[in-house]
Order: structure tokens, then sequence, then C-alpha cells
DNA sequence: CTTTCGACTTTGAACGTTCAAGACCGTGAG
DNA sequence: CTCACGGTCTTGAACGTTCAAAGTCGAAAG
């Protein structure tokens, strides 16, 4: 076993003292070129790597960051947390950081999660999924002064911290305009009910492209949780109506695989999130960049913890749609 | 903001000495009852939470442990690691630990990032998902003395190291007595070409299970990499020889997914892995017990931390059928 | 009565880093 | 010539924990 390589060790070899080392790696400006040049190799041919619990004691900073993986909720959506959260993992090792998981069974939970970790492991951020309407989590880590960005806006007041978004409204929106284009005139929406932020606005892209083109939306529109049997349901009571749509637009793959079972293959169906399962049986599906959005939540935490606090950031990004073969 | 609780807050609370403290968290049976009341209950009114960056600079333990996060493969198969993951932190909560991730293109980068972790962060180890035949990462750690389990066995020499495996030829052995049961004769197998172990054994279970019961499976056996378009093709294959099979044991789901397309509902199809589209679409799919293949990984790894090194353990679990619509 | 022992507790040092303070040195202003 | 100054580098202390060693005390043994 080679023997453990510390500052102290580097310090030796390069002729000079700890805390020159110790500048080199932090405030390299404070140094003289020759100086630096000298020690960056000392570095090199030792293989020196910095002791982060050592460093964490001193400053309190730990280069950790925490995300909650859930259980995959209905089966159909949770590979969306997979992309994310490889594409978090990648965005922060760039940035020197590494990315902590722990699991929660519900706010109240997570928030004892939070002291927990920030007690013991001095983490240095959170990113937060799936936000609700006035969320507990958000308040409780503001309140401490911890930092963190969210994945979803806060839907009641959208400058209140940091967040980064996808525009579920334009989803819809590109979805109902490729139907349109595609010579549908009487398209169906299928989403949750009413109340949540995301199935709200999805909602909402495909009102508002729907009046916009001159087409009458109402009595197109159906609520029911997200599931497969809901999507199902819904696209069968449409479908009975005096002037059925020949088109769906869906807030999930979820219900759009239901629609498709429902309606035989007889009317174009649109999901959302483009999931594995869209991908596996051809559903046209609105896509989330997730790496993306993964990369801005950690651009937009460490921006926060290197101290630009200059107020908050909001960063919304356009999905797109994969076009397969059910529309 | 509250002043930071040490462990000399609590010493000096207790009215006993820093060590004590120590000893009470750490090797109880030293302390006398009624000072170990008094600590415990200091430790509890002061909420006082180990430090762990400063323990581990001590002991160079950190209570943390990796796993490999994969950007989702082909799609359909990268549940199966999201499932795993959640069921490690879970685990690993549980035991004290914390999950950490990362990312890497292949062995070689994975072993560089064996090596940063280890030295900034003092891993106390590793889980590995996804071996190869004569992996070079198991041989990497070994050599170093650095603690594992891998999710997977190694397929050339099974006592090389501890791992947890689900039995993957038990699994394609109860699809195939399931076929059987509803009164299938000729029941073809499509998989992955051999060479890769999980494959291997998956087409051993069912090539076993027909022998079992006097059917010969000679000829009901196609291979190809996986995919939906792939499992089409063998599957069209097959049924246009001159006695085709009236059902198909898959490797994956997603080879699954094409055979049903390609038979059109006209076959019975079992699929593996139990992903998310199997349970979207009704696919009857062998499933592995993921929960508990992580909360196994987490107690070897921590058995073998504590110094219970005598050896190495393998864990092989039983999959179960989730029986649906497609057989 | 002294010694030994064991159960329990305390003390000082150390882990590897960074902070705070200060030392050194050459330059230029007064 | 003196002094202040900026640039560069060094020193001692501290972060919170555990290890190693030593101290205290009462009971049992000689």
């Amino acid at each position: 076993m080679a023997e453990k390589v510390t500052i102290a060790t580097v310090a030796a070899r390069a002729q000079v003292s700890r805390q020159t080392v110790s500048n080199v790696l932090n405030s390299p400006q404070l140094v003289r070129e020759e100086t630096r040049r000298r020690v960056e190799e000392a570095i090199a041919t030792l293989g020196y790597r910095i002791n982060q619990a050592a460093r964490q004691m001193r400053t309190g900073r730990s280069q950790l960051l925490a995300v909650r993986i859930e259980p995959t909720r209905d089966g159909i959506n949770g590979s969306v947390l997979d992309r994310f959260l490889h594409g978090l993992t990648f965005a922060a090792a760039a940035a020197g950081y590494r990315v902590m998981l722990y699991t929660a069974d519900d706010d109240g939970d997570e928030i004892k999660t939070f002291d927990n970790l920030l007690a013991s492991y001095d983490l240095d951020g959170f990113v937060l999924t799936g936000t609700d309407h006035g969320d507990v989590r958000t308040f409780w880590l503001a309140e401490r002064g911890v930092q963190f960005v969210t994945f979803g806006r806060p839907w009641d007041e959208p400058e209140r911290h940091s967040w980064v978004d996808v525009d579920n409204a334009d989803g819809t929106a590109q979805a109902t305009r490729r139907l349109i284009d595609t010579g549908h005139r009487r398209i169906g929406f299928i989403g949750w009910p009413s109340g949540s932020g995301v199935g709200d606005d999805r909602r909402e892209g495909w009102q508002r492209t729907m009046k916009a083109h001159d087409l009458d939306p109402t009595g197109l529109d159906r609520g029911a949780a997200d599931g497969i049997a809901q999507g199902a349901e819904c696209a069968r009571d449409l479908l009975t109506t005096a002037e059925p749509p020949t088109a769906f637009v869906c807030a999930s793959d979820s219900l759009a695989l239901g629609a498709l079972q429902a309606a035989g293959g007889r009317t174009a169906v649109i999901g959302f999130d483009d999931t594995p399962v869209a991908q596996a049986i051809g559903l046209t599906s609105v896509s989330q960049p997730l790496p993306e959005a993964a990369a801005r939540c950690i651009d937009l935490l460490i921006d926060h913890l290197d101290g630009h606090p200059v107020g908050t950031t909001q960063v919304l990004l356009e999905p797109s749609l994969m076009i397969r073969t059910t529309a």
C-alpha cells in the first residue's frame, strides 16, 4: 500500500508550506506562477487528491448534493426520474459535486431527512422534484438558508425560489398543432382533474391552441387520475358523444395508452413524457429535455452555492414532439 | 441560528468527558448504565447528531456506498435499475449508510471513478450491476481491498466474490411451465445470442423445462440483440417454420413486445423483467424481486464492512411470474 | 494493611485541511 | 534614510471526532 499523500507530502516535495499548496488549489491567483507550477507538478507526480472530509471539517462544505429517489409510482412514469437522475449525476460530477440519494414516504418524512443529512453530512444543497402547491419543503429549506433548486415551478408564486421547468403548455400546444396540421378538427384532451399545476398547464396549451385555430374546445375535455384504465374510460366517454373527437392529446403516456386501447386505432393519440412505453409501442409523445433540465438545475444550484445570491432564477425549457406512429 | 452541538456540548451537559459520549455512541457496553442514560438524555434534548466528516477523518470510514447510474440503455429496461436503486437507498439508510451516484462511460472510466471516489470521499464500498465475463472492475477493487457486492454473478468463477442474483433459469422455467400448463406444446424461445451469462441462463431454463416435459426444443430457439424489432424478426422467423410455435418465452420485455406485435395476438407471449411497459400493456412477465435483491446486497456489503470477511457469500433469489393477459 | 484487579472514566494527541495572522522582501514615496 | 505597501509565502490554531494511554475508585486477594 502506498503511503497516504496529504497536502504536507506535496508541500515537502515542492519545497513550500502547506498553505501554499492549499492556495494553489483554492486561490491560485495568490501564488507566483513559478511556484504554482512546481506545486502542480508535485501534485501530479504524487497523485495527490484532496481529502473531502478534512476540507469539509474546516469549510463546512461537502460538495454533496442530495436528491430524493421515489419508488416508481404508477410504473409508467417513473423512468422520467431515472433519466433526470443520470443527467444530474453527470452534470454535478463535471462541476466537482457528487449526488447522494435519499428516500422519503412523504413531505414530513422528507423534512426529517433534510435535517439528518444537513446535520450529519453537511450537505450543500438539494434538488427537489415534483413540487406541489404551497410546498412545505421549500419553506423549511428557505427558512434555514439551505440552498435548493426545484425541477418544477412553484405554481402559487413563481419567483419565490429558483427552478427549472419544462413548458408543459407548449408541449400540448405542439401536440395539438401537429394534429391540426394533419387534418384533425375535433381534438379531445384527456388530462388530470384541475388543481394540479402541471395538469392545468398541459390542458391550457391544448385549449389555447384550439382557440387560436378557431376550433371550439368546449366539451372535448375530460379529467381523471393518472392511469391506463382512467385514460380508456375518458376516451370511451368522449367517443360516445354526439360529435366524437378524431384525435386525443393526453396529459401522460398512461392516459394515452388507455385512450389508444379504447379507441382501437381509430383515432390519433399523443401522449406526454416520452416514456419507454411510448418508445416501445410507437406512441407519439411530448418529450421533456431531461438531461438539459438536470444540467440547468445543477448550474443554478452551484451559482447559489458559489454565492451569487442576487435573487432567484427561473428557467423554462421547451419540450419537443417525438413523432411516431400514433399521430 | 442555534449554536452548533458537538460531542463537547453533550459532554458538558451530561457532566462527562468527550470520550464517554463517544463511547455511548460507539461502544455502549463500556459505559455504566446510569451514565449512558444521562448521556443519551443530553443527546436527545440537545438534538445532537454526529458529524460524519470529523468521524471519517479519524476512522477513515464515510458510511457512504456508491452505485453507478447508467443512461437508460434501450429505454425499456432502464426501469429495472430505477427500482433497484430505490431499494438500495432504502436499505442502506436503515443500516446507517447513504448511497452516492456516479456515472461512467465504460469499465475503464468506471475504474478511474473508483479511484477518485476512494481518494476524495473515502467510500466504504460499491454495489456493481451488470457484471460481464472476466469483469476488470471486480479485479481492480479486490486488488485494493475495497469491499463490493455485485448484483449479477461472475459467470466464470462463482465464488470469487460476494454477489446477489436472480435465478434467471428458474424464471424462464416458470414461464415455460405456465405455458405448458395452459396447453401449449410448441413453445419457442426468443433470446440473445449465446455468450452472455444472463442470456444463456434464461435460455437454459426454457430448454430444461421443455425436456423435462418430453417436449423437443430443437429448432424453436432464436437469438438476437435486445430490441423490439429484433423480437418481431425472430418471432416472424419462427412462425413461418413448418411447425410454428403457439407460444413464446422471451429473454426480455423488449423482445416479447416485438414478438407480440409480429404474432398479432395469435400466440401467447411471456416477457422478462416486468418493466413498466409490461404492466402497461398487460404482458405476462417474469418479475425480479428487486427490493429484496437490493436489501440483500446491502446486507452482504455491510457484513463485509463490519469485518466478517470469512470468505464470500452468494445469494440467489427466485423470480416470480406476473400473469397478465398475454399468457 | 497493602496490593492487584477490573470496571469505568478522563486526558492529550492526531486525522488533513483552511483560516487568521504575520513574516519577509523589494519598490517607490516622502 | 525611513516607512508604507503589495506581493508572496509561512506559522499556529482550529474544525469534531476517536485512538491510545493513563487515571480513579472500590472490592477482592494476599
